[in-house]
DNA sequence: GCGTTACCGTAACGTACGCTACGGTATGAG
DNA sequence: CTCATACCGTAGCGTACGTTACGGTAACGC
């Protein structure tokens, strides 16, 4: 035998190092060459590691998912309520910060890598429909009087206004900061109580 | 002298050639060569009508948001009521259709473009913030009533809506299709009339 | 109808990409 | 200590990109 390394640690490394070109030169400046600068090794060492450069993509992707879902399981867990745990899984999967703003620029890197390649939109069709079903039984759990529709609307509105809030910080975060991204979600989160 | 073009046509013909690459292959597909041969000419043509790839890229922008533009005018138009108007225009700039679902992905790749274009995404914001403009106006006139910040606020709101609704669409239409869509905007819009 | 001239297609340039083959190197086993 | 081998850096392959230079070609003034 010789020197073993650290599969998993490398995936990660790499996967980051992934994150941070994509969320700094977008998607037309993510190549092997500018990974492997980022993460202080050569393209033959990230071709060791992934096959090719769709399976470096979908490692990236799979840990932005897990990323975001361990923040909103995080969320979740630390509200009081019901309703407040909905406010919160929904306002840290908006961009209030500047990091959570690299985030979403990621985000949007993928979905506009997805629109062309079919793993991709599978993946993130995939994780998008996950978060539907997460907030939808927050909804059920906040307002258990609404009926299975009206739960089902809800959640999809409440998940496009997410996204929405998202998209919008990435390009103009003076009109769609902190601030406006709170009032956004109290308000869409107030009508859930009149609206029946 | 020699044989004139029409500079203005064939810059339309090229924009809508730009546009449709854009739909059909993403933004890692949009290349000179796909424009040209997609608008029936050579790389030589194009590069004589438009300086460089960036030129090309901010008149097919221009031309987008020139479209957007009109048909909001026209569904604004068509409206009886101030709410009416409202709903109408937020609604065509969701993707209802698949012709506007094609819109919207060129859309998104135009936002990815712009993670990494700072004249793109000027663009990118300008727009934005004039549809805003356009959709506070239409909120205060179907609403009065409201003071200026609830106005402001509800119209950043609804815009968050329109664009998550049309960025999900891209990659799950079978979830974000037109019902869907519809219906959260009249429940955006229905919690206009029991908010206050 | 003819020359001039604006126009566009052709071809190729340099560059950067994804990817591969190979040789040096460090490390664990004996 | 030594050898074998898993590992990774180096170098370069083929390809496709944006861009440019130039020559052929078609149309307008006279």
């Amino acid at each position: 035998m010789a020197r073993r390394r650290d599969l998993a640690d490398q995936q990660r490394r790499l996967s980051a190092a992934t994150w941070s070109v994509l969320a700094e030169r977008g998607l037309p400046g993510l190549t092997l060459r500018a990974v492997a600068e980022r993460a202080g090794c050569t393209t033959g060492m990230v071709l060791h590691t992934f096959a090719d450069k769709q399976a470096l993509l979908v490692h990236a992707r799979e840990l932005l998912h897990r990323r975001t879902g361990q923040r909103a399981d995080a969320a979740q867990a630390a509200a009081d309520s019901p309703l407040e745990a909905l406010r919160a899984v929904l306002f840290q999967a908006a961009s209030p910060t500047e990091e959570e703003r690299e985030e979403a620029r990621v985000w949007v890197g993928f979905l506009a890598a997805a629109l062309a390649d079919p793993v991709l939109a599978d993946l993130h069709r995939d994780y998008n429909r996950r978060f539907v079903t997460r907030v939808r039984e927050l909804v059920s759990a906040a307002r258990p009087e609404l009926g299975p529709v009206e739960t089902a609307d809800t959640s999809t509105s409440l998940v496009a206004l997410v996204e929405g809030l998202n998209t919008l910080a990435c390009v103009d975060p003076e009109t769609y900061g902190e601030q406006a991204q709170r009032s956004a979600l109290d308000a869409a989160l107030a009508a859930l109580d009149t609206e029946p």
